[in-house]
DNA sequence: TGTATGACAACAA
DNA sequence: CTTGTTGCCATAC
């Protein structure tokens, strides 16, 4: 299967792409909000992918948007409380935060992957 | 059309 | 390591 990249061309398409390849991110695993934006083919529209995220969660409450993190493996909370219950669906999920941050050398998902 | 706003990121000090 | 600045770019007004 080929990564959930690209197809973005058409900016109207943005949200969606990004809910596609966040939905792609494995239980587990995380993603930095540059990945996804990259593989959106929108490299470094990463505050829109956080955007695309408050949107698609509000929309729907089973979104994994707690697999993606900033690029230093750290939460970046945007509500009080949120850190707290995004660090705990990601331990839920056997990721393990120390310090407030993520392993990414160890817990980042490659689209693609080992083949 | 122009301006302001951010769940980011890279860099300087 | 922490703090401040600058660049980014889709969205909301």
């Amino acid at each position: 299967m080929a990564p959930p990249d690209l197809e973005a061309s058409t900016l109207h398409r943005f949200r969606d792409v990004v809910g596609r390849i966040v939905r792609a991110v494995p239980a587990g695993r995380v993603a930095s909000y540059g990945d996804v934006a990259t593989w959106a083919g929108r490299p470094g529209a990463a505050r829109q992918v956080g955007a695309a995220l408050r949107s698609l969660s509000a929309e729907d409450p089973s979104f994994p948007w707690h697999r993606i993190i900033n690029a230093r493996g750290g939460i970046s909370t945007y509500k009080v409380g949120a850190g707290e219950l995004q660090e705990a669906l990601l331990r839920r999920e056997g990721v393990e935060v120390a310090n407030g941050r993520v392993d990414l050398a160890r817990y980042r998902f490659r689209p693609g992957g080992p083949v």
